[in-house]
DNA sequence: CAATTGTTCTATGAATCTGTTGAATAATTG
DNA sequence: CAATTATTCAACAGATTCATAGAACAATTG
């Protein structure tokens, strides 16, 4: 079992199903290969009891096999960022490049979420907002971010999330908003991580 | 970090080293494999920090790099016996050719513990014992079983632990008792299992 | 029922991982 | 300071994993 965790593709899949169920070609596209290397690494994952299918039409919809591979992989994923100096020195390298050397935790956002002066940002694909979000967060997909960007309150702070500390959604967010004068912030961790902390989702 | 966790052997030595530091030498002995072997997959952990080196005199004790990494390998190990099937059949098929079906669960042994009804052995080697073993426990390692087991009292039931859900010391252990007449079951986890819930532990 | 679409399979060569062997390297001990 | 001991290194061959390309398959839709 651990070997199907042994690929970084099939780490990238993990984490992009624990945003939920995706088809194998929406997969192949999310992780860069081709359709056949994704139904491959997905058939892997697959004979490791990690990931189900479910059978749409057309579609068959790969996702996590239930809360405990959740958790497992998340763990996995948590214990690499504190063990490993490699990947915290790639993460902060990589904010550091881009100015957005700022992130708010899970916590501070709790503690700030029901305060006037935060505006709360989810910049994944509208789908996964739409399957659960933190609750008063805006849906501002990547497609849209050039018409929407601008209509946010000028004197507020803004907080964008995305996927998870590997995802860079937010972090393109907030470079594009401190452009244009915002004081903006992205949220250290993801949504998973907030739903696995038993906070409150919205729908 | 994933690969490290990757490889039979290499999950055979964490699950050793959860019983406390080893040497090279000992680990290699354990494993069933060379020195430079057994060295050789101490170094992947070691790169991955997985491990860490202390030197004593002439030895290089290994140890787990710290509790995160024994919750990781504790999860993994866990999700690998809940949902793999084969590794549940694994167990079940190699308890029952020996008769001992019966297994006894860390909780009921908790209630359990202060009766008088039952003994409880510690049969892992004596070293290991005392870096730490579950309260009222007896050591009787390997090498002395044939003559202290005739000492046990005969009208009590007796449990006997060891390193884990796939070690099979305290199978062997049930297996002899009960052909010497003795009501024999083993505890279904092992002593790191007891230690992670954050049960009393003597030394 | 034929065409289309989405997914999986098969074969291939390149890359990586493993265990073995024997030598090299430290560091302690006599 | 030489001998011994414990561990690591280096080089090799065999096994496994990987991505690619193209064919095969299954199931829905027109």
């Amino acid at each position: 079992m651990t070997k199907a965790f042994c690929n970084p593709h099939r780490l990238e899949i993990m984490d992009l199903l624990a945003q939920g169920e995706k088809t194998v070609e929406v997969i192949a596209a999310e992780i860069s290969a081709s359709v056949a290397n994704a139904s491959q690494h997905l058939q892997v994952l697959k004979q490791a009891h990690l990931v189900t299918t479910r059978k749409q039409a057309h579609h068959i919809y790969y996702d996590l096999a239930n809360a405990d591979v959740f958790n497992t992989w998340y763990t996995l994923r948590s214990l690499s960022i504190r063990q490993m100096p490699q990947v915290k020195e790639v993460i902060r390298d990589f904010r550091h490049e881009r100015d957005s050397l700022e992130a708010v935790s899970v916590d501070e956002l709790y503690q700030r979420l029901h305060s006037d002066e935060v505006v709360l940002l989810d910049v994944r694909p509208t789908e996964e907002y739409q399957r659960g979000h933190i609750p008063h967060a805006i849906s501002i997909p990547l497609e849209q971010w050039d018409s929407l960007l601008a209509t946010l309150p000028r004197h507020k702070q803004i907080i964008a999330y995305c996927r998870g500390p590997f995802c860079v959604y937010s972090d393109e967010a907030v470079v594009q908003l401190k452009r244009k004068g915002y004081h903006a912030v992205r949220l250290e961790e993801g949504f998973p991580d907030w739903k696995k902390r038993g906070l409150p989702v919205a729908r």
